[in-house]
DNA sequence: TTGACTTACCTAAGTTTCTTATGTATCATT
DNA sequence: AATGATACATAAGAAACTTAGGTAAGTCAA
């Protein structure tokens, strides 16, 4: 596991990025299929989930459709168009994000 | 610049990485070095870097050296030896949460 | 010489975003 | 029948910032 200031601030991006890729899925499938992606390293807790999608959805960035399984309701989040644009957005941000942080990390030694 | 949740977590390790790369680093510095180094990317805020700073030390990993500069005071950082090897760990946790966090945003579209 | 900008330190109130804890309920397995 | 997994949700508190402000010295152009 990560120490969690590192997780912060990427939930979003994480959700748009996975909704992207999956057309429609729902608040417990996200906590898992993370955790099975990352080998556990990164665990999203409902804690922090459902507040977010929650966000997200008044944003108009994700549509929600609920389902009945048995006799549990299942609510199933996918992109808005608007969200779709958005979750480019985010993800080219992050991504860019990622390679200026991997090139600070990387810095050697300055001649001193 | 980037949205500056996703810089949210990062800062510490951040200046622990230029202070294992530059011996003694003072405040202003240090939002200096990091503007330039990522061409404006990311610009740490002096109410964010002073009451880290002021932590690290708190925490033992800093120690600091006051130099006069003409009538002006600065306050030199460095590692201490906890603090040396504090950095090497959260540098190598910051690195490997960038590769996931990549592996993540590189994914395709699972087949449905 | 004064006004604007930069250097250089600092703190405090407020916001955001998470953690931790809790609640409810169904379903599967032992 | 109890435990653990599935599945939703909220709320209080903590952490780490942002924003805004304060102080003061140095620099440079008009």
């Amino acid at each position: 596991m990560y120490s969690s200031e590192l997780i912060k601030g990427t939930l979003k991006t994480i959700v748009l990025k996975l909704l992207s890729e999956n057309q429609e899925m729902y608040g417990y499938e996200i906590t898992q299929k993370v955790k099975d992606l990352t080998a556990g390293k990164i665990q999203i807790t409902e804690g922090a989930l459902y507040p977010s999608l929650h966000a997200l959805e008044n944003e108009g960035l994700l549509s929600t459709q609920t389902m009945n399984i048995g006799k549990r309701v299942r609510k199933y989040y996918s992109l808005t168009k608007k969200g779709k644009s958005v979750a480019q957005e985010k993800i080219s941000e992050l991504t860019d994000f990622m390679n200026t942080m991997r090139f600070l990390l990387d810095l050697k030694p300055s001649a001193q």
